[in-house]
DNA sequence: TAAATGTATACGGATATGTGAATGTCTGGG
DNA sequence: CCCAGACATTCACATATCCGTATACATTTA
């Protein structure tokens, strides 16, 4: 497939662009993803698979974490690209309430928070998110 | 489905993507598509209903043609998006070819020419690139 | 090294999409 | 009014996606 295609494909799917409006926030870990989305974590984690192997996304190991974030896709393309994404996030409820709704986590400590994730509580371990707030 | 979703679908397949960077030099009739995309005429309706659907272009009857054109979908997008994908299709070889192809097409006489629609050669009449030569 | 956390993959089923071939539908001309 | 040209739609089939559930893999910690 050639890579225009697959860059289209990687964004033909509400999950998936939910996740690059929040990843246009910087850089996150899946369990930040999982609790913004408020989707399950194997459907996040194959959306993210999905948006790597379609070059918009690139990821890096952080201990057990997985941290992703946005690539430049296509030789250069990803400045228009997001400049457009960015413009249409904005315009429709559902990406501007992960926003509002992933600022809101970042000010909680992110996946740290025991109100979304109790058991991490313990452990004293840092999302990407809580680690850059 | 959302807006932003209906439109990234319309762009997820080489078929609509060849067709949107034809349509970038301007209006085109069904005949006129189908010969530069060397693509069955069903294939070609069926991807332009999909892209009308997704807001991306409009169409027009003329006569017993039908022209499209693009649209500006999502209220005001269309500039970023276009841009976008205008500098995408300056970068792979497809697009590239297939603009050249549609200006010989044109330089030819359109859906008029022998060498590529005898029967069309017979009744005189003119696609829209043809009008616009 | 065993247990727990964070993430990825396998499996199965429902739905969507893409395509060729055939068939409809609309329009202009005789 | 009938025919041919220009498009659109339908049917059948193969393939691709998407999702929930269960499970495998990796890393950290006790």
């Amino acid at each position: 497939m050639k890579e225009l295609e697959r860059i289209c494909k990687g964004l033909a799917d509400t999950n998936r662009l939910r996740i690059l409006n929040l990843l246009l926030h910087g850089e996150l870990c899946v369990c930040d993803l999982q609790y913004v989305l408020a989707s399950p974590q194997p459907n996040v984690s194959r959306h993210l698979t999905y948006l790597k192997n379609s070059g918009l996304v690139l990821d890096r190991r952080d201990g057990a974490r997985m941290c992703y974030r946005l690539a430049d896709p296509h030789e250069g393309l990803g400045r228009q690209l997001f400049g457009f994404l960015q413009a249409a996030f904005k315009k429709e409820e559902v990406f501007v309430q992960d926003s509002r709704r992933l600022k809101e986590a970042v000010e909680a400590g992110c996946c740290n928070a025991s109100a979304w994730r109790p058991y991490s509580a313990l452990t004293g371990s840092r999302g990407a998110l809580a680690q850059r707030a």
